[in-house]
DNA sequence: TGCTTGTTTGCATTTACATCA
DNA sequence: GATGATGTAAATGCAAACAAG
């Protein structure tokens, strides 16, 4: 296995931090093993993609086209170059339950190998949905976003369409859920900025009237006279008080010098 | 019991095609 | 009709969870 270390993927990711988004991510239980029980946190990812290459995992995805291929004629080599791994298939093919053959179904194979050959003579062509099919997964995707794959194979019945297919589109269809709700978030977050930077300059502007008050007059000026009381050490409110209000002089610095409390 | 290996599945990203202005 | 933008089906790669040896 290649760690995301070991290739030139370098991935900057700014997650915003909302737990509540893709709230569609549960854990079904009926579809057992494999599926994934952590939250994937929102985020907002630039990644600069170096060129990645993974033997095991190609290896893998060539096991997984031999064991869906039931009697291909276009995979026997490669059947062949793995045959080890083709037997074990076959093994379990041979003792295949129903769920098994669920799951074949519904295993990662493009539509072109599904069908027979590989992808080397026929170019893929994009399927568009029809508006039934449309609506009805939608419906589903209302009621599940995930779907086992006995529900995956029964849908794909319905429709008339492979389970992969269903299988993508649901995939698919959980990623533009994701993509709007951090669209919504994001309008959420840029207006809570805005709101917050609104605050932040009402508050700046104060602080400096308040500032330049405090130049211009002592701060027990502008209180009541009864709420004063004289600072029993040095019996005065502060030294080189101003006579006349709003009139400051370089000495002047009550605020520092003046022991006074503000009273009841 | 911890480790390794294999399998399945979901997600992120990318590609390729269809449709529309 | 050519073209760019957009939407989306499909492909690819990776990681996590799980089971079995």
């Amino acid at each position: 296995m290649v760690s995301p270390s070991d290739n030139q993927e370098q991935t900057l990711t700014l997650g915003l931090g909302f737990s509540s988004i893709s709230s569609a991510k549960t854990k079904n239980p009926i579809s057992g093993p494999g599926t994934k029980s952590c939250d994937h946190e929102p985020s907002l990812t630039l990644s600069l993609s170096g060129e990645t290459y993974q033997t095991t995992t190609a290896v893998a995805a060539i096991e997984r086209k031999v064991f869906v291929d039931q009697e291909p004629p276009c995979s026997v080599s490669v059947a062949s170059s793995l045959s080890n791994v083709v037997s074990v298939k076959r093994e379990r093919e041979s003792a295949s339950s129903d769920d098994l053959e669920l799951e074949r179904g519904s295993s990662r194979i493009s539509d072109e190998e599904e069908d027979g050959c590989g992808p080397t003579n026929t170019p893929r062509k994009k399927l568009r949905l029809t508006k039934d099919q449309s609506a009805l997964l939608e419906e589903s995707f209302k009621q599940q976003s995930t779907l086992n794959p006995k529900q995956k194979q029964a849908l794909a019945d319905r429709l008339n369409l492979r389970p992969r297919q269903v299988e993508v589109w649901f995939q698919n269809r959980r990623a533009r859920t994701k993509l709007k709700q951090t669209e919504v978030d994001c309008e959420y977050l840029k207006k809570c900025c805005e709101t917050l930077t609104d605050e932040n300059r009402r508050l700046q502007k104060e602080l400096q009237e308040l500032k330049t008050l405090k130049l211009g007059q002592p701060f027990y000026m502008h209180l009541p006279a009864a709420t004063l009381t004289m600072c029993p050490s040095c019996e005065r409110i502060g030294a080189g008080v101003p006579t006349i209000p709003g009139t400051p002089t370089t000495n002047s610095t009550p605020a520092s010098k003046t022991h006074f409390t503000l009273g009841p």
